[in-house]
DNA sequence: CAAGATTGACTGATCAATCTTA
DNA sequence: TAAGATTGATCAGTCAATCTTG
């Protein structure tokens, strides 16, 4: 019965980060995480595709994130002259700056409500744990996520 | 960083689960565990406030869910005579047999998703982690939910 | 007024359908 | 026709406001 409670840490450890973040610099997580990818990839800038991929949303669902931060000015979507169906999405100055505001916020929160908890062991037992559970489902780990990578191959969605 | 593979493994093993129990019997992830929390209650049944309590949603999510089981027919609402403020669920008998239908597929997909891919030593020590993780930040572990215990007190809920 | 629950408005995510370009 | 992305409908969850009973 300990896989319930694996939804529910999840839950209290991510509505934790999320006020934080929410309350100081007004980006949710998964705004933030998004802004976190696009900063490591700040020349290509991100395409909608691996958007959708990387942030285990539905193709629909990385629209609507986009839309968000599209609006309040911290990214800009472009379409290359050349492939006219893709759109690359990349941080503008004003979402670098929140980024670097949010940052250790993050970094803070994620301390209080995670590591705060656990032993350097637990984590890193913890950490190898997930993997396996997720690459038992055919999902895969983020950990680091290289530029050069590809956007996950079976990607990190179900269905 | 592998504090975000926390959500991402949450959800790709609930949503597996939440998938079979829906195909097979028409059940959710959480609807299937009130149904389960009802039935080690049948006598009392369960008050609105304490199913918002054990469910982690609001006190409103409390009342959606019941909405949707009642309007199903696998529970039912009472109030009783002597405190008219208070709601009483219980399963009823269709709830109770599609309970005995969920139950196995949702061991089975339990099984599949999570139990499958680590070792005994894996689940405990997993299971270890995330009690702490939901002490240190003012949640209570569920792990066996008996008859006699009292709602949460602190309550599986944050803010 | 306080306790218990429901309701309505809103947010976020998902799916299918659609639109545009290759 | 297929690839890439957007849109609309829908659904579950959350918060504040409300209704009812004590």
């Amino acid at each position: 019965m300990g896989w319930v409670n694996l939804g529910q840490a999840a839950h209290v450890v991510e509505s934790a980060v999320d006020r934080r973040l929410e309350s100081a610099v007004g980006v949710s997580g998964a705004e933030f995480e998004l802004l976190m990818r696009l900063s490591s990839r700040s020349e290509q800038g991100l395409q909608m595709n691996e958007i959708a991929n990387q942030l285990l949303s539905s193709r629909g669902g990385a629209t609507r994130v986009v839309d968000r931060l599209a609006e309040a000015g911290l990214v800009t979507r472009e379409t290359p002259a050349e492939n006219r169906r893709a759109v690359y999405v990349r941080l503008t100055a004003k979402g670098r700056s929140i980024l670097t505001r949010a940052r250790p916020i993050f970094e803070q929160s994620v301390e209080e409500a995670f590591s705060h908890h656990l032993s350097d062991a637990e984590v890193s037992a913890l950490r190898k744990i997930l993997r396996r559970l997720l690459e038992g489902n055919g999902a895969w780990a983020v950990e680091r996520c290289e530029p050069h990578l590809q956007a996950s191959p079976a990607g990190a969605k179900q269905r």
